[in-house]
RNA sequence: UGACCCGUGGUGUAAUUGGCAACACGUCUGAUUUUGGUUCAGAAGAGUCCAGGUUCGAGCCCUGGCGGGUCAACCA
């Protein structure tokens, strides 16, 4: 339940300074926006969120937390043909998921279309918006190129009279898609290319997820995204580096918008990348769509949804979202960062539990038949308020097939034949023989334990080198273990000009495992409970698990230091 | 041939705003251990892209290079 905490609990008020944290404290010191502080997390519908922008959310809603300000979401939809409410869903359970809370302040782009219709009106007035029923191949053209200056469109100096018609019979339907657009009368010689004359407004006769069919001329992004801030009487606009060139156009717009001083002021970072995936919604969506993974919440997805499936915690990715910092660095962050983050949570919260991979059947062979025991195994070591269980023991038994070796290296000291080990919470035993098959293949192994060790201690004191986890045939849970592994072969398989990423995409990502054991305890799991399976990793149960066919996801294996040769 | 942004160990960040480069991850030792986990102790690894300049002193300031990224969607 820990899960359902908001972030704004626990004490560590002093989050790690970034860039933006001193320029926002460089402006409460000047006493701008009168010590008010205002973020917004400003998604798009049109894909489910990923990591990335959970360093946006962690940073939005982290500011506002540290300069008592608040964080509004909103939700730009400003194109009709690629946004849907399923998305609008899913964002909202991810951010709440996340542990962040909006209050009633969730906003949407569409609910200013009104206000943004009246402000091109004022802009036509203005002089400094005109209508051009040039098509999109010559408009692109007279933008120019970066280095060389754009030339005038023949509708940039049509009288505000007419462009106010126009504009009329665009809002009225009356042009086809395509045939027109609404466009700011800026500077076609700006080094900026942004500022040549930018679109504000094209005709799309689609319906909105929101408003309908009531328009049908929609805004652009960058002609709703800064006034949407000013509106909200947003104080910071925090966004990715690729919007910084936008910076001067969204100021060119709300100047002419404002009435007094105030004025968002919008501060770029990079985006996250993280090693061997892929971050873009253009590519997660791909591989959703050509079913290279199950959906958004694929495991092996970088998606808040998908991690969620995997099995890592909210509080995980907030700290990993603080460990990372916040730059305008683009660089590539080592995926072993995050999972250093889940680890390090889990380890302090996971039920521990025996769960035995790749069965090996083990006989005690001088354990009596149909005799069981039940043996007191630790929940935690790290919590003991998380208290102990029973975990039962009877003469049949599987351990993991990789705890033996029939012809052990030095480095091995697990189980080998006339070799002593222990059963973690059960018994000493001693392998006698080696049961194959006609194929040579190991399919059983004999053993005697000894009474005297029973709890896993023995009384002359005698050691040995290596405890196993087991579990006992006859009571063992038979599960499905999903095993993942990177989606990517490659550290950035979106960074080769000349390679589709999906070459790199890895064909042993995912390893299913019908026939695994589990102790019995976890019958009563939860979707989404996580565990360790001790020696091997942490587990979290699918949602599609079921009482009759219990799977488990592997959410990352625990650090292994010793190293087959 | 343009404009803007960025360059600190393998990776991500820090450096009291000009004072002998710190932290985390990763790697490697060793100790402890009924998880080859955890924990603990320790080590290696950058002299801050390069070259000049200012200064008693530069990762921080200036100049010029070099390298990388971004920008020419009726996408956001």
């Amino acid at each position: 339940m820990t899960e359902k905490k908001t972030a704004t609990e626990g004490a560590e008020k002093k989050a790690p300074t970034n860039f933006i944290h001193q320029q926002i404290e460089a402006e409460l010191a000047e006493g701008k926006n009168d010590g008010r502080v205002h973020t917004r997390f400003p998604p798009e519908p049109n894909g489910y969120l990923h990591i990335g922008h959970a360093k946006s959310i962690c940073l939005n809603f982290g500011i506002a937390e540290k300069y008592n300000g608040l964080t509004n979401l909103r939700f730009d939809d400003t194109n009709p043909t690629k946004e849907e409410t399923e998305y609008v869903d899913s964002i909202k359970a991810d951010v709440r998921w996340l542990g962040f809370d909006w209050g009633d302040r969730e906003y949407y782009a569409s609910d200013y279309f009104d206000k943004l219709y009246e402000f091109a009106v004022t802009l036509i007035n203005r002089g400094l918006a005109y209508v051009d029923f040039q098509s999109q191949e010559i408009i692109s053209q007279q933008r120019g190129t970066p280095q060389r200056p754009g030339i005038d469109s023949p509708y940039r100096n049509t009288s505000p009279e007419e462009n106010l018609m126009h504009f009329e019979k665009m809002r009225n339907g009356e042009y086809d898609e395509g045939h027109c657009v609404l466009r700011a009368k800026v500077d076609m010689a700006s080094p900026n290319m942004h500022m040549r004359d930018p679109l504000m407004y094209r005709v799309l006769k689609k319906t909105h997820h929101r408003t309908g069919d009531k328009w049908c001329i929609y805004p652009m992004y960058d002609f709703a995204h800064g006034q949407s801030d000013y509106w909200e009487g947003i104080t910071h606009s925090v966004c990715t580096l690729e919007f910084e060139i936008h910076r001067p156009l969204y100021d060119w717009f709300v100047d002419e918008l404002k009435t007094d001083d105030y004025r968002p002021r919008q501060i770029e970072f990079s985006r996250l990348n993280l090693s061997y995936t892929v971050m873009s919604k253009r590519r997660l969506l791909e591989l959703v769509q050509k079913k290279y993974v199950s959906g958004w919440d694929d495991p092996r997805m970088p998606t808040i949804s998908g991690l969620r499936r995997r099995g890592y915690t909210p509080e995980s990715i907030r700290k990993f979202s603080e460990r990372i910092g916040v730059t305008k660095v683009d660089g590539v962050t080592d995926v072993a960062l995050l999972e250093h983050a889940v680890r390090e949570d889990l380890n302090k919260r996971a039920q521990r539990v025996m769960g035995v991979l790749n069965p090996l059947k083990v006989v005690i062979t001088n354990f009596p038949e149909g005799k069981e025991e039940m043996n007191q195994a630790v929940n935690n070591p790290e919590d003991e308020s998380m208290g102990k269980r029973s975990v039962p023991f009877s003469r049949e038994l599987y351990i993991e097939r990789d705890d033996f070796m029939e012809d052990p290296p030095r480095k091995f000291f697990r189980l080998a034949p006339g070799r002593e080990v222990r059963l973690r919470y059960a018994y000493f035993i001693t392998c006698n023989e080696v049961v194959k098959d006609e194929n040579g293949e190991i399919t059983e192994l004999r053993c005697t334990y000894d009474p005297e060790t029973k709890g896993g201690n023995a009384p002359d004191g005698r050691k040995v080198k290596a405890t196993l986890h087991w579990v006992s045939a006859k009571h063992a849970v038979k599960a499905e273990v999903r095993l993942y592994d990177r989606l990517f072969n490659d550290p950035d398989p979106a960074g080769h000009k000349d390679v589709d990423f999906k070459e790199f995409l890895n064909p042993d990502s995912l390893t299913i495992l019908s026939e695994c054991y589990v102790e019995p305890f976890v019958k009563d799991a939860q979707p989404l409970d996580h565990f360790q399976f001790e020696r091997i990793g942490y587990f979290n149960l699918d949602p599609e698990s079921t009482p009759e066919k219990m799977r488990f996801n592997r959410t990352v294996s625990l650090r292994e230091t010793w190293k087959k040769m």
